[in-house]
DNA sequence: AATTAGCACTCAATACGAGTGAGTGCTAAC
DNA sequence: GTTAGCACTCACTCGTATTGAGTGCTAATT
């Protein structure tokens, strides 16, 4: 069975009516709402074709037909052309961030709530992996004797704290010492590239506090990278409970619960055929077992050609795929060009 | 009409299956189930006469009966013994900060955790009013020309931030110019008792780089205690999915959204009349419209006789009083302990 | 006088069956 | 190749009967 024009245009219109309704289209509606010209007879003929050929398929014998993923598959890869955005919107993405939004965590949060509220779906933005940022600013607070907190400022504008036990003696005048020589040491540097030989410079330099710069690299080294550059800002989760397909509150659990656990919603993200570009996964084609009847339009952020991270947005298999990939393609080249004037000339 | 021995365990009886069940119970049940040592008929005039009195209601003729708001609260009110937790729970609640936890927000959070796991329902936990905390130090880094980051860390632990514009000759020189005689003028000060005399003082030693100041100031006003002082930590939000009266998800819409209005959770948690100790609140008896088939379950927590906030369960009004009474108490004077920890000598 | 057995009654929930209608597939005519 | 026509399917709706948990009332019992 070959694909012919008018296939083409009949697999188009169901999955644009069911994108729209959420309810299984017949042929007698397609002949009706969409003047192909032909009879509802000549379309069921076809229909059948595409139900063998794998696009289509029935709930039940005597209900319309459903796109299958294979169907939306197709579509999103030969037939579907991307929504205009309206000017408003257009607007909404140029200036959703001002000039005054100066630090990365603000731009992703915004990011996240504008795309949760431009598609309707729940979106999903992974901070930038930061090999690429480096060290501001260090700072020792004495809190009280024997803790104090430990500041790291990043160029990205990442902010980090923890408070730390040190020895009950050491007072705030130690705390500057210390602080002045790392921040010599280590600004301008990424966490990547604070090495052995360069801590044992930091050691040489302070031989007495030998024991509160263990910690403070101990925490610069494990928790800093890990807890907050690897964070994924979830918005518009509740944007599903307005989607038909999450009416029963069991599938709502199920997406919800995955949703809780950080680790798999990070897994979502690190799809490994991301190249650039726009990234379309379709149902079954998650690997996550609770989303195999969800898709993830998903799109990488850079600065130049490094890849930073990826936004998404996720939402039921019959998803708005025309307009929901435009606007994740202009979000993320939008987010590129706002980093890009943040982290301007600290690549 | 009289609330003799009898009706009071008939009462309770029905009180204790309906929250186990969730079903309306009936007459045969209560009789078959709790040894009273009448028959159900009995069982039937009384429950007619506790109807009479508002302590029950059904919800159609041939139905059980259901506990009305009254009922409950003369549940809580005369009837109730509150549930030990196991050791194993007492445990969990006490050492649910170990001695490394010393960051307020780290508390903050954890209290929230624990309280929504041992409840399974929603747990609420706003932060310490704070007219109590002081200034621990202020820093101000140059992040790129024209830019510069202010950190205010508060004594509580709590780090504020924000990237600020700067005119773009400031030197890092200058900033931390300006940041030593912050620190000086501000440190150990409440944000409430900075005043406009102590700001003319560092206006007055800082008269060249008047503008900057002017930011500096303006930020740590009133950015920081509107926003960071009166956050509300919210855990377990889904709990609510389990419960079956959120089974139909348009109530569930109803409560999501009200627990994304970040101002009216606030209000749920500033009732006015709380006095020392746990506050219930059943059905109607909340203010807001959206949790009249709620109860909340609420405590302060204060160092010495200084209430500081209130930790809270939010749930059906079908909730298990006996045991979160005893987990809300049990962990906010755990709070109060914890926190007292924290900020000795520093009230 | 309080309790209880008995009974008629109510009504949500369930099951069942007929009717409806949207949809299909097939066939024969165009 | 297209389409009109038709028999067929099957979810859905709606009305009716059935069931059963529960009640309230009354009369008998303690």
């Amino acid at each position: 069975m070959k694909m012919d024009e008018r296939k083409q245009q009949i697999l188009l219109a169901i999955i644009k009516d069911y994108i729209d309704t959420a309810e299984p289209v017949g042929s007698r509606t397609i002949s009706r709402r969409y003047k192909l010209g032909v009879s509802a007879a000549t379309i069921r003929n076809e229909m059948a074709d595409l139900e063998d050929m794998g696009f289509i398929e029935q709930p039940h014998t005597s209900a319309g037909r459903i796109p299958s993923n294979l169907g939306y598959r197709y579509y999103v890869d030969c037939l579907m052309q991307r929504e205009q955005l309206t000017e408003e919107e257009e607007g909404a993405i140029r200036h959703g961030y001002e000039d005054k939004v100066r630090e990365v965590g603000e731009v992703l949060n915004r990011t996240g709530r504008l795309l949760a509220n431009l598609t309707n779906y729940t979106a999903l933005v992974q901070t930038p992996r930061m090999g690429i940022s480096t060290v501001k600013h260090i700072q020792l607070v004495l809190m009280a004797s024997g803790q104090a907190m430990i500041i790291v400022v990043m160029d990205t504008g990442a902010v980090n704290h923890q408070i730390v036990s040190i020895p009950e003696n050491i007072t705030q005048q130690d705390l500057d010492q210390i602080s002045s020589v790392l921040n010599a040491k280590l600004q301008g540097r990424t966490m990547g590239s604070i090495r052995l030989t360069l801590i044992k410079e930091i050691y040489f330099e302070l031989a007495k506090h030998r024991n509160i710069l263990d910690l403070a690299i101990e925490l610069m080294k494990d928790q800093i990278p890990s807890v907050k550059e690897d964070k994924i800002y979830l918005e518009g989760v509740f944007n599903i409970l307005n989607q038909p397909e999450f009416h029963n509150v069991d599938k709502v659990k199920v997406l919800l619960s995955l949703l809780e656990q950080e680790d798999k919603v990070k897994d979502i993200l690190k799809q490994p055929n991301q190249g650039l570009g726009v990234t379309i996964k379709i149902g079954s084609e998650n690997s996550q077992q609770e989303i195999q009847d969800c898709s993830m339009i998903t799109a990488t952020y850079q600065i130049g050609d490094k890849i930073l991270g990826t936004i998404g947005v996720l939402g039921p298999t019959r998803m708005d795929y025309a307009r929901v990939v435009t606007v994740v393609d202009s979000m993320s080249s939008n987010l590129s060009r706002t980093l890009e004037r943040i982290l301007k000339g600290n690549g």
